[in-house]
DNA sequence: ATAAACTTTCAATACTTATTGAAAGTTTAA
DNA sequence: TTAAACTTTCAATAAGTATTGAAAGTTTAT
């Protein structure tokens, strides 16, 4: 496989992956072009590569660096901006965990919580609303609390991590 | 909030969260309804609650049968077939995580390691793709592997493994 | 073997989300 | 201050997904 191949391949497997993160094909496209990139590129640079507008380009990289996850960067003597990604994936991981966990997961457990907690009436349906509604907010707490904690160990938190559990 | 509007809120809640779980909307819903359901439904049951066709109820079923989220129970004397859901919320994580790294991640994983093992023509561009395509599949892999060892501990895998991070 | 009861399939359609491109907006240099 | 260089916005439209509903298929009871 030849260096071209090898990239067109990263970026469409790393842009249709995108829903497994949690954004959109062109975000994770172009965030995939940015990573593998030697410098930083421009607008133009990324329209011409991946072959989209220039809105959407504009609108994607937008939301990279609401992410936290792509930052412009100013060369001296350009008038264009310039655009980089977070390059460490450990710290890359970091922010869509936290992202996520703030945009989706927290959201979550606040309507689960005011779920399970209406008032029991007595009925056996009421009952199996509140018992399984907390079970599934205990869950998603445990689970969002779990990923922080891994997420905030900075150094190689994960291979500590798997390491822990394994033995 | 009274039995009706609490049960409306869960099931809309956890069908448009269905897309952080890898499923869609008539799915996750379908799930929701079973999952607070004292009992099992037939296919009449959950598209009138739902208000959903029933060709959409067919084929997610099925769907979720696949998953292995959702299995038919015969009800004797009845002709019709009825469907209930794993209750167990540790169980229906469990499944879900090991259908996802199947479908998904092991996919993935596969991808990122072809595009990793091109040959290094001494380019900066090429050893730059390889080095964090390399990183990535590293991540991803390792990600997987612990997703998979906390989900294969059956007895409340949870609570032991945020337990052993955080002390 | 027939028909009623029930489920599945799938082409048509509705709905949702992503993308374009050109006009409006902003910044910089002279 | 002007105009060129560049970026953003957003209505129109395309592309992608989900949903319907009716016809075809299957099972069961007689």
């Amino acid at each position: 496989m030849e260096y071209q191949e090898a990239k067109a391949k990263f970026i469409s497997t790393w842009g249709s992956l995108g829903s497994l993160w949690g954004i959109n094909k062109a975000m994770a496209q172009i965030q995939a072009l940015l990573f593998i990139s030697t410098k930083p590129l421009s607008m133009e640079d990324i329209m011409g590569d991946l072959k989209i507008s220039r809105g959407n380009t504009s609108m994607n990289l937008r939301q990279l660096m609401d992410w936290g996850i792509v930052t412009k960067v100013l060369i001296s003597g350009e008038r264009k901006e310039f655009f980089t990604t977070e390059k460490d994936v450990q710290e890359l991981a970091r922010i869509v965990a936290k992202e996520r966990s703030r945009r989706e997961i927290k959201p979550v457990i606040k309507v689960l919580d005011e779920v399970s907690s209406i008032k029991d009436d007595g009925t056996q349906k009421t009952k199996e609303l509140i018992k399984q509604t907390k079970a599934l907010k205990d869950l998603t707490d445990d689970l969002d609390t779990l990923m922080n904690k891994l997420v905030n160990q900075k150094q190689n938190w994960l291979t500590k991590s798997v390491f822990k559990l394994i033995k």
